[in-house]
Formats: structure tokens, sequence, C-alpha cells
DNA sequence: GTATTTGACGAAATAATATTCTGTATACTA
DNA sequence: TAGTATACAGAATATTATTTCGTCAAATAC
């Protein structure tokens, strides 16, 4: 289960391209795909209706806004029942500086990862919100030092 | 360092909607933030030439294009020096399914993310791919079972 | 094997949007 | 106070998206 939508070579390399550079136009990405702008719209609208493609996002600077601490920080819960995770979630949910939160397995029950503009405001936000979520039993953090890669091209292969 | 073009609430407010819904036309845009087209316009290519925008990305649905695995991963190296660091990184930038590298604090010195088509495709990338990476010393990896927040918006305050 | 339907395509016309241009007001500087 | 730079709105222009239409090819039915 999953996908159930078949997206042929042309397909894949419009979902390529357009992970790589959103902003490129109709005219353009036809170019590159060898098709003519008006079956290419047409593929391009049915990718989104589908909801194969999801959204468009800009991507920022961290260093330039001023948000210079990036941080994984593992949470364990004090129980990894249904009812504690539900008030984590809307916990976390609320706080606008945890910009992912992923369920793992593994020792942590979740991964969050964390934005903040310097080390005082990022201890602050953990103190005083993260922190102070009833049902968190641990927390780990991992400072991120510097970001060697940050790809928002995914790798597609499959089924032609 | 870091940031020094200064931001009005109205660029905030522009980053903050480009962020969230970056295929909105200028005219909606200008509508939004209160201003008319053409100053909006200026605005939006004066943060794209500053290099605050980046670029701009589409997401896609993992699942709907055949990606059920996604992973974090912890590597740690043989060694910290700067010839093992540039080795694992050339290395790494050349797997596509590794679409994130950050060198971190703590324990393990960097946290992947991984993505592939299932647990078998998985394994074998980590085997024939990663593991082999000659300066590689360990690989802890997370599976995550479910992301319940993926926000592409980066919470905006900074200085007026 | 032939007719028919369906889907994908290219080319051209149209509509919407981005982009540029110009003049004005406002804040900052000398 | 005069001068200058900056940001803005409104209108004209250029680009681009979007729609429309006719054609072709593959799949299906007869």
């Amino acid at each position: 289960m999953g996908q159930n939508i078949k997206l042929d070579k042309i397909d894949r390399k419009i979902l390529e391209i357009l992970q790589s550079n959103a902003k490129i136009t109709n005219a353009q990405l036809s170019k590159e795909i060898g098709l003519s702008p008006a079956p290419t719209l047409e593929r391009v609208k049915k990718l989104e209706v589908s909801g194969i493609i999801k959204s468009y996002h800009a991507k920022l600077d961290t260093d330039k806004i001023g948000l210079g601490v990036s941080t994984f920080v593992y949470a364990t819960l004090k129980g990894h029942n249904r009812g504690n995770i539900d008030v984590f979630l809307e916990e976390i949910n609320k706080i606008d500086e945890v910009i992912e939160c992923h369920h793992v397995t593994g020792s942590g029950d979740f991964v969050l990862k964390v934005i903040a503009a310097d080390i005082a405001a990022y201890q602050k936000l953990m103190l005083e919100k993260v922190s102070d979520i009833s049902v968190v039993d641990n927390l780990q953090s991992m400072v991120i030092l510097s970001t060697f890669k940050d790809s928002k091209v995914m790798p597609l292969s499959g089924g032609e």
C-alpha cells in the first residue's frame, strides 16, 4: 500500500526538477523534459491533485535570519501508551521552534528538530516549554555544528 | 557574522508566507502583506538576491512515490581528524538516498537522514554503500515509524 | 482485420501574472 | 533648510500560465 499512481520516466523527471527548483517556468520545464508546455502543465497538475506533490516551500538561510542554533533532540516519554503520546504531540505542535517531530524505533521515542536564535534562547525554550511537558521523561540534545548536506531531492527510481 | 540584513515586519511576513506556500502569486502575496504588487516583488527579489531565500522546492509524498522507509543514522568515524571527515563527506555526497548529513555534538559524529523504498532496499544501501566507507566506525539506525510534524516554516522573530 | 474509443500530445489563442517604468511622498543627511 | 536616497502606488508592458482544439497512436471492441 502507499502509492498506486504509476509514474513514467517523464513524471519522475518532473518531480526531480520541481524538488530542486520549484520556481522553474512551465516553458523551461517542458523543454527539459522534452514535451510542449500544455501536456507538461497537465502532468504537473495531475501530480499536484493526486497528492504526490504535497506543497511548495521557500528554503531560507538560517544564519541570515538570526537562527544560529539547530539541534536534534531525543525525547523519551514516561510511558509509551497512547494517552501520553497524544499529550506529547499536542504540546509539541504548539511550539513553533520544534519544526520536526518523528516517532522512531530505538531507545528514544521521538526525535525532534529544534531551531533557536542562540544557545541562550535554546536553553530557555527547552527548559520552559519542552521539558515542561508532563509526560516527558528524558531529553537528550545534539547540537548541529554544521550541515553538509540538506537535499530536498529524494531519490526517485521505482516502477516504470 | 551570520545575518546583517535588517528585516522589518513586512519582510518577515513575506518569508513566513513563502516558506509555507512558495507558489502564491505576487498579487496575492501583496494583498496579504498590505502593499501593492511592485514593492512586494521588489522585496522578494531583494530577499532572494541577499541569499535569505536560498531556493524553492516541491515537497513530495514519500509514500506515494514508493519511498516507505526513512531513518536517522548516527555515524561515528574512526577518528575525528580532518582527513577522515573529508573522506566521509565525499562518499556521503555521492549517495542520493542520504538526503541530510549533519555534523553534531555528542557521542555520534554525524547524523544522517536516509530514505529508501523498503527495508530490504535500506539494508542493501547501508551494507553496500554506507558501511562500506572506510573511515566509518559505527552506525546506529533509527527507523522513523511516523512523522507528526515536518514544518517548513521556521520561527521568525528577531530584531525589528 | 477493422472500427472505435481513450489518452496524450502539439500548436495557437487567450487570460493571468510578473516585471518594468514613472512620478510622488517620506525619511534621512548635510 | 535643501538635497538625496528609499519605498511606494499606479499604469504600461512583457512573460508566462492556461485553455481550446485538432491530430495521432495505442488499446479495446466488434
